[in-house]
DNA sequence: AACGGGAGTTTGAACGATCAAATCGACAGT
DNA sequence: ACTGTCGATTTGATCGTTCAAACTCCCGTT
């Protein structure tokens, strides 16, 4: 009477349990005849099987962790949301769910792995913004669970591990390209402190361009914190110069916008009177208009999904777990440019 | 050794797996003495029960499901997104976890809490955006699931469920009583076209507080469909008036944008010239200095979470259940008031 | 001394799937 | 006709937990 399960079904076809589960898992397994009835039964009952009761045999919950992020100043946030939203989505294309954890930092990330872990069987983890110096990777590993991290290993040549991640310094050098393009000589760039590798290489990126174009780049950058009022700061401080940039290509769309009130405070506009390029591509930036560097997170989503994949894949086979001193497969890391959008900041 | 078990728990602490499994869920069963012994070996082996197997037996998750909804034109979906993750740190709190999925249309968004609930024993739901003719609600109430909603149950009266939501006509009506403070005597509204409760309601605070302080509203009031582009052209229509509005109060901040690009384009100065207010406090208004009705989605997602506490608690003594005829347990509905964030704009 | 009752604990079955090994029939080779 | 092999299917055990019923003391009654 209640929902169908392998016994019900395999009653109906006149096989046995087992039968019917390799109709669902090992269809090679079974007679073609019996295939087809036995998936007529299914169809008919409209049997799933019932992943709890496969989690406990299999150890494997068709479940990824991911972490939502704490809003902060709203702007940076919103590129992480839509990845998660895609990730749901290309997840669910393949029969995963996506559930999420909230943690404050990565010691309280680590912890919830661990909960997670133990608790419900996850499959799998997709880590958000790596940085140098990050625990999270070797922690995971040494568990031999499987993770893809949207983010590059920063610090280290070989991750050893499966990773995704946007070319920012493609798109702050493209960034840098059109605006060299359009005119401008003296660019500025406005960016994160030393030591982020995000932010170096972002910085990167707006250097290769200048010194491809022969431009002057001494004394056109500056480094702040992500925030507005920051950005806004050191935006001033650009436009003080005694020989002010003309453009300024900048790390996020926080410092972007910030350069842009400042810029706008002036009675200046913003694309005639000084180019701002920001990163991220943030509903706001949108909104005012603002030329900004987009990172293609559905793409990312997919790749990530693919990854995992292939690891869980691995995985089912050859068992090369933690105990075992058999490197684990690792998938060739992805590396997806970015596009820029340009609006009339620019 | 592998994971500990109810069984090596037993073992190493010379009772029954039962024994074990009373300490942990029905401690009042237990000795006192057996009681401090059992829970040394617990903390000593480090024992988590295992949530599949847990699941299995009692068929309940420990998992709440909620929509992750598309980026649209990434305006309005901040707050789903804010509440999202607010969601999930109050679930955490509980042991509960949210697990995310997608959907484009409440169709599809029905067959997945079929899927979901057949597949992963779902505990609960928590559905966002409600609206009139709604069919989720319904179709949850005839599975016998449990859910809340974050919204109204726009055109009946007793939702029959369980809904947590934000007061909008509280909110609107605040932000056109602090226009009328500030000496403003001919107030727009910027709105949705009549027919979803949210816009009407929200229309509604407006035209109170114009009634309370006797202020005309014949023509002051415009219905369009939510974008920046429909508000812009709606915003242009309300300044071309023979007698224009000196202060505008919109439905969203899509629409409150359209109208603060439209100002500005005009030369004019939002706040100084015309005033605006939005809704949802979105990262945007924020950044451009435009005042904005806030909603408390922290609140409603704690809101969320105690209701559906509540639900399963009693869904696990009397069963109502779908069957039975016997009026499941509603938690009483929960309103919110937003609040009004005032900045430049206004 | 036999009985009833309750507190505390144990035992066996069940949840619904998969794994590993056993079974069965058909068919080929010698 | 015997043996061995292979393909297809079945059987019994198992994953870790909770439910329901049974059991064991111990104590107070009569």
């Amino acid at each position: 009477m209640g929902r169908p399960t392998l016994e019900s079904v395999a009653r109906q076809a006149a096989v046995s349990r087992q039968t019917v589960s390799n109709v669902l898992n090992a269809p090679h397994l079974v007679r073609p005849e019996t295939l087809d009835r036995v998936r007529a039964v299914i169809d008919e009952l409209g049997y799933r099987p019932h992943r709890a009761a496969r989690t406990l045999r299999t150890r494997r919950s068709y479940l990824i962790a991911a972490r939502m992020h704490a809003p902060e100043d709203g702007i940076g946030g919103a590129v992480l949301d839509a990845f998660i939203h895609a990730l749901t989505l290309r997840a669910q294309e393949r029969e995963y769910r996506v559930m999420l954890f909230a943690a404050d930092d990565d010691q309280a990330e680590i912890a919830e792995y661990d909960q997670l872990l133990g608790d419900h069987d996850l499959d799998a983890f997709v880590l958000t913004g790596t940085h140098l110096g990050d625990e999270r990777t070797a922690w995971l590993t040494g568990r031999g669970a499987a993770f893809v991290t949207f983010g590059r290993p920063w610090g280290a040549d070989d991750a050893g591990h499966a990773w995704v991640d946007v070319d920012g310094a493609a798109g702050t050098y493209d960034a840098t390209r059109h605006l060299v393009r359009r005119g401008h000589r003296r660019i500025a760039f406005l960016g994160w402190p030393e030591g982020s590798g995000v932010g170096d290489d972002r910085r990167e990126g707006w250097r290769r361009a200048c010194a491809e174009a022969g431009l002057e780049t001494a004394d056109l950058t500056r480094a702040v914190l992500d925030s507005l009022p920051t950005g806004r700061a050191a935006g001033a401080e650009l436009l003080d110069l005694p020989d002010p940039p003309t453009a300024i290509v900048c790390v996020s769309d926080s410092l972007a916008l910030g350069a842009w009130t400042e810029i706008t405070a002036r009675g200046l506009t913003p694309g005639r009177d000084v180019s701002v390029v920001g990163f991220d591509d943030s509903p706001t930036a949108s909104v005012i208009g603002m030329s900004s560097v987009a990172q293609p997170v559905d793409d990312v989503a997919r790749v990530c999904i693919d990854q995992l994949e292939q690891l869980l894949a691995e995985r089912a086979g050859p068992a090369g777990s933690a105990e075992t001193g058999v490197p684990a497969y690792v998938p060739a890391p992805v590396l997806l440019p970015p596009s820029l959008v340009v609006r009339a900041s620019s």
